[in-house]
RNA sequence: CGGGAUGUGGCGCAGUUUGGUUAGCGCGCAGCGUUCGGGACGCUGAGGCCCCGGGUUCAAAUCCCGGCAUCCCGACCA
């Protein structure tokens, strides 16, 4: 591609609406114009690098037995009615109207879709296992829309979607595709950690999501260091204290603590830590009162406390319940208050000292408060949120926390699809079963984002070869001299040559100076950047600098091109 | 939906507080000339519903009221 030709037009001014260096940076770079907001057009380069992306994902997906179709944006909101999901998605989901007054969903997602696809079709346990999947565009009407390609409304997905006759199917079908996520992200040069995610209230799911690292990433992960260990937040747990005994306890003592709203006044005027305290968190558990201990310095994951309760109903105190339940002392609730039905401590709880805890009573506090001797849970659990130096539930090495990019997730899913839109298979002794359903997504147009924020430097993007727009960038600078035409003509020979090898080569054959084509290079971030300029030319060699190294070497003019072919050869194995 | 900010040629901004000739600067764009290996320079030029609607006033980019849009901080997700 010649880039007098190109639709392009770089920024040297960073976009005032754009707050994170991968959003600026596509911009500033011609990838893409913002049409409103979380919409983009997509220009020629950055439609390039969204095109080399899909591909990966489709061959790997290919590669890993899954079968490429293509589903309507276009949705019957009937559909969505049937598996409940038109309720759950509300005001997220774009709906359109039909001149017969008939509703649409603009496709959030399409488990609706394929699974309705399928149960049409197949209907034999001599037809599973099938995994379907699409690349296509998304639509979801996000209460805000951020960071340019981070989190839109409409955005390119893959998602896929397979069917399996029983869950040792499924656990087959997931693992593939989970090895063929990593195979992506991998390929497309990023740095990402699988990470545990919270299964949710419906038991027995697992599922994964694929972290970018990422400064700048809207989602906190826990990993170790020395393990293979990683959760997100929600679904991260630690390893358990141990078993300990407090030495000499002290008695019991009751304290008047008015006027001190919160952990940290109430551990000054003690002159204690706030690690000293117990927090008594309630909760309501199927309509009783149900208590979560855990150290006043730590927060309580709600995620655990549900999943601790498995088939229950369980949902944090709110205002208006301790409204409902006066007897009840907010804020000054004990271990061992007599109206819970249920005390669940986090294994924290057992650290070799007395506590200091609410008394039951309004603007009173207890101290010296004993394990074993004041109050005994009725459970034990990890129900706090991991934050960094705690101990890792493999291995006890020292966890850390970081930021990442979600940009992609895995999901056992069950057979919430296949019963709520009649997919059934009729198995080998004539019965039938729902089939048993993962889902897959990968945020193909994140990735973009995510590879950015990873590869860049001062001078712009740095594309990892794999999704770069084009492998090489050609400059000429033919100079002034008496050289220039025969410059010119070695350029156009070597753009010719490449393209005839089939490398994609961008040529900067612009009449504009060298420090701008210099800077549009660097900003536009191809990997190899090759100069044929007059001062090179008299010497009879071109120039060659690596963009993500900034290593510049020089090739005779007369092999170059066999060497720049070499060269690529070996970068696309 | 709460909280904060912004809206002025394609892009980045000044001007608004204190209303007053023809709305200005940089980049970009067009023409001419001088330059030519890391975002050169001079001259000339094109390009503006000053977000929209209403109001106040002799007079509004500027003041008042009402909208809309965009961005940032919080609850959802690939």
């Amino acid at each position: 591609m010649r880039m007098s030709s190109l639709f392009l037009r770089t920024l040297r001014d960073d976009p005032a609406d754009a707050e994170v260096t991968s959003h600026k940076l596509m911009v500033r770079a011609g990838l893409i114009r913002r049409v409103a907001s979380g919409i983009y057009s997509w220009l020629p380069l950055g439609n390039r690098v969204l095109r080399n992306v899909a591909q990966i994902v489709r061959e790997e997906m290919d590669d890993a037995g899954a079968q490429e179709v293509t589903l309507p944006i276009a949705q019957p909101l009937d559909l969505w009615k049937r598996s409940g999901r038109d309720e759950a998605y509300g005001q997220m989901m774009f709906r359109v109207k039909d001149r017969k007054d008939n509703w649409y969903a603009m496709a959030p997602t399409a488990e609706e879709v394929v699974t309705t696809l399928v149960a049409g079709e197949y209907s034999s346990h001599r037809d599973l296992p099938v995994n379907l999947y699409q690349i296509n565009w998304k639509y979801r009407d996000e209460l805000r829309p951020r960071f340019g390609l981070l989190r839109c409304r409409e955005f390119l997905m893959k998602d896929a979607y397979s069917f399996d006759a029983d869950l040792a199917g499924l656990q087959a079908s997931y693992d593939a595709m989970f090895d063929a996520y990593g195979k992506v992200f991998t390929r497309c040069g990023l740095t990402f950690r699988a990470v545990k995610a919270q299964s949710g209230e419906i038991g027995g799911d697992t599922s994964q999501e694929f972290m970018a690292v990422a400064a700048i990433g809207e989602d906190a992960f826990v990993w170790c260091e020395q393990c293979d260990y990683a959760a997100n937040t929600e679904a991260a747990t630690r390893h358990p204290h141990p078993e300990t005994a407090v030495d000499d306890p002290e008695p019991r003592e009751s304290i008047h603590t008015p006027d001190m709203p919160g952990i940290d006044v109430v551990a000054e005027h003690l002159s204690a830590t706030a690690d000293l305290l117990m927090k008594a968190i309630a909760f309501d558990v199927d309509g009783q009162l149900a208590l979560a201990l855990v150290p006043g310095d730590r927060e309580v994951n709600e995620y655990a406390v549900i999943a601790a309760f498995p088939g229950r109903s369980v949902r944090l105190y709110t205002d208006a319940d301790f409204d409902a339940h006066p007897e009840i002392p907010k804020g000054y609730i004990g271990p061992d208050f007599e109206g819970a039905a249920h005390v669940l401590a986090d294994s924290s709880i057992k650290a070799p000292h007395g506590w200091i805890t609410g008394a039951n009573r309004v603007d009173h506090h207890d101290r010296n408060v004993v394990l074993g001797r004041d109050f005994t849970p009725t459970a034990w659990g990890e129900i706090v949120v991991v934050a960094p130096g705690d101990q890792c539930p493999n291995c006890s090495s020292a966890l850390r926390i970081d930021r990442g990019i979600e940009v992609g997730h895995v999901f056992q899913l069950g057979d919430k699809y296949s019963r709520a839109m009649g997919a059934v298979y009729t198995d080998e002794h004539g019965a039938n079963h729902p089939m048993v359903m993962g889902c897959y997504g990968i945020g193909v147009s994140r990735i973009l984002s995510a590879v950015i924020e990873e590869h860049h430097d001062d001078g712009g993007i740095v594309w990892p070869a794999a999704i770069a727009p084009y492998q090489v960038h050609l400059v000429v600078i033919p100079g002034r001299g008496d050289n220039a035409a025969d410059v010119l003509a070695a350029a156009e020979q070597l753009y010719a040559d490449l393209r005839a090898a089939g490398v994609d080569v961008l040529f900067d054959d612009r009449e504009v100076s060298p420090g701008i084509k210099f800077a549009d290079a660097d900003l536009l971030g191809m990997p190899v950047q090759v100069t044929v300029g007059a001062k090179g030319y008299a010497q009879g060699v071109v120039e060659r600098k690596i963009r993500a190294t900034g290593e510049r070497d020089e090739l005779a003019l007369d092999t170059a091109l066999d060497a720049l072919i070499a060269a690529q050869r070996t970068l696309s194995r």
